[in-house]
Order: structure tokens, then sequence, then C-alpha cells
DNA sequence: TTCGTTATTTGCACACTCTGCAAGACTTGC
DNA sequence: GCAAGTCTTGCAGAGTGTGCAAATAACGAA
């Protein structure tokens, strides 16, 4: 069964999809101009009120909804035998986000598209995705065994986000699985690019 | 001498640095709330109007102005001799962005405190220059020898923005010079993390 | 079904960002 | 000191985002 709480918030969360989904077709269809708060809701059929009490910004209802969260990873990477090298911990973590992708793989596309004709809106919100991950996961890479300095851990981490990045990036322009070309920037990154 | 456009460039650089660091010590002296266009304003002297003649929104006035432009990349990976394999070609590059920043390295540090205090915005300000990056100079790093396929070059430029920006945050953090821990993350690279 | 409780939606007022336009002030070179 | 261009400014207007309180809708219990 599902509690009260469980059901309002799934239908909280298909609403805000729905109101998405109103969104981005409306910026494919008729151009990101187009995308007025009060355009978006009068598709969405809600009040432009309404579209606040769902979204903090007008951008955010046209970026996918993150798949994964600062604390998964950490989380993912606590899991991690502790003897285990950091970077085999984070090779096997960033296998497991794009595991978790392959689900809404499909429902992804209109949001990739959407990416494509205009770079500048994901990369605000990607970015602020990004410095919290940095933020929240830094330490943790840091307590992992073999990591020797501050920059050390800097870097396994960026490149971390970056191989994900670019696998999905890459995917998306040439249409090979997200998971082969994850697996081709980890093994570059082990020889030394 | 000075050309007639060259002091009228000067000055308008002048100006927008004015106003810049006018934002700046708002937002570190009043907090971040305290700092709308019509407060900066008045600190610099200037109509609010005004204001919007020097920057495209107010964030912008609260970031230092990039040091490097895509452009610049591309560039310098243009003078790089054409049968060096491309991590070197990048390492390179990367070094003389480093080199150049050394000048105004002192000028940077109160858009490092503000940065620290409200990581938020640098994250929007600097995503938007990464991706323009990647968008301008993939091309460039799929021309070079060595590079055997897409998400090879990817993994290359995301890896040597990643080491600059990892170099500066580091040395922001710890005081360390750049440089040599920019050198310390190429080697990092190198023997693969 | 009806009622009372609780969550959601909405309207309204308001502060703020940003743009186009046209008028005014200021610089320059001559 | 004038003519040409440049820079600054005010103003009007569209759009974003927030707090508050009233109206609506949803839900469980009697």
């Amino acid at each position: 069964m599902e509690s009260p709480e469980q059901r309002r918030e799934r239908r909280r969360a298909e609403k805000r999809q729905a109101i998405r989904l109103a969104a981005v077709r409306l910026a494919l269809d008729e151009g990101l101009d187009a995308v007025t708060v009060e355009a978006v809701s009068a598709v969405a059929d809600i009040s432009p009120r309404t579209f606040f009490n769902y979204f903090a910004s007008k951008e955010e209802a046209l970026v996918m909804e993150p798949v994964w969260r600062p604390d998964d990873i950490v989380g993912l990477l606590g899991e991690r035998p502790p003897d285990e090298p950091a970077f085999q911990s984070l090779k096997a973590v960033a296998r497991e986000l794009a595991v978790r992708m392959r689900p809404v793989w499909d429902t992804m596309q209109p949001f990739m598209e959407l990416n494509n004709r205009h770079p500048e809106l994901a990369a605000r919100a990607r970015a602020v995705d990004q410095t919290q991950i940095m933020e929240t996961v830094l330490g943790a890479v840091r307590a992992r065994p073999g990591v020797t300095s501050g920059i050390h851990a800097r870097m396994l981490l960026i490149t971390t986000i970056g191989a994900v990045i670019s696998a999905i990036q890459e995917s998306a322009a040439t249409d090979e699985p997200v998971e082969e070309l994850l697996d081709e920037a980890f093994a570059l990154i082990e020889r030394g690019l």
C-alpha cells in the first residue's frame, strides 16, 4: 500500500513533470523566447503563481531532474570496500550512476534536444550541481586510501564527473551507448590519456 | 602612442572594473542580498541604467573578468608544433594560461573571497565559460595527432580544464602556488591518477 | 453524505532585473 | 568654438520571483 504522504509526494512529482514537459515542448515548438512563466502556466493549465510552487525559477523547469544528488554519491562511495583505491571506487560509483540513468534515458530525449539548441541553459543548471558535488563529495574522496593530496582528490573527482558528462554528451551526439563510452573514458584515464 | 579607440576601450575597461569592485565590496560588506543594481550604481556613482551598459546582468559584475577566452585557447593550441601529441599540447597551453593569470592574481582576491562565501555565484559564471570552451575548442583538439575518438577529445579537454580549475581552487584554499599545483595535477593524470 | 481538517491553488501587491528608445550631456578632433 | 560622435540618463514596459491571505479542493471520520 501507499501511505498518504507517499501519494501526495508522487502526485506532486507527476505534476512537476507535467509542467516540465509543457515548458520544454513550448521551448522546442515556439522557441526559447516564447517560454514565459505565463505561457507555460497556460499550457500546463495552472496559474502563474502555482508555477512557482513547483519551481524556484523558470529555468529549473527547462532542465531535467538531476538523476543523482551529491548525497547519493557520498552514499555510494561509502559502500565501497574501505581498502579499495580511490580511483577504483570512483569508477565503480560512476558506473552505478550510469546504470541508474538507464531507465530514464528515454524521458531525457526532449531535454537533450533543447540542450543542443541552447547550450547555455543546461550549463547553468549543471554547474550548480557540479559545484555542489565538489563541495559535498570532496571530503569523502580525501578520506579514501591512496589519495595523497588535496589536488589529487580534486583531480580524481573532477575527472570522474568529467567522464560521466563526456559519456552522456558523446552518447547524445553519436548514439553510442553511454556505458561503453564511460568504460572507454576510464580506460583512457588509466593509461594517462 | 595610444589610438583614440584604444583609449576609449581602456577607459571603458577601467570603469567596468570600478563598477565590479563596487559590487564586490558591497557584497562582502553588506551581504549578497544588499547587492541590487540600484545599490551598486549608487556606490559606483552611475545611474542604474548605465550599469546595464557595462554588464548584461547583475551577476556578471560579481565575478571576475575571464582571464582567457575560448579563442585564446584555440590560438595557443594552433601555435603548438603540429606533430606534438595532444596531451602535451594541452599541458603546455594550460601552463601558458596559468602564466597569464599571474599578473592579475592579486586583483582576484576579493572575488575569491566572495566565491568562498557564495559558491553558487561563480558556478554559473564559470559554467557558461566552460561550455563555450567545450564547444569551441573541441574541434581543435580532435584535429590533434593521437586523438583517437570523440570521447578521447572530450576527456582530454575536460581534464585539462579540470586541472586548471582544481589548481586555482586548491591554491586559493592552501596558498600553494598555482603553477606548482598545475604541474602536480598533470603529473597525476600522466600516471593514471 | 456531510462535516471539519489540512493541503493546494490562486490573486494581489510588491521589489527587482533587464531592454528599447529618445533626449540630454559630454568628448573629441578640427 | 563648432560639429560629430559617444556616453549617460530617464522613462516606460515586460518579465521574474516572493509573501500573504483568501478561496478551493482533497481527505478521513462520523
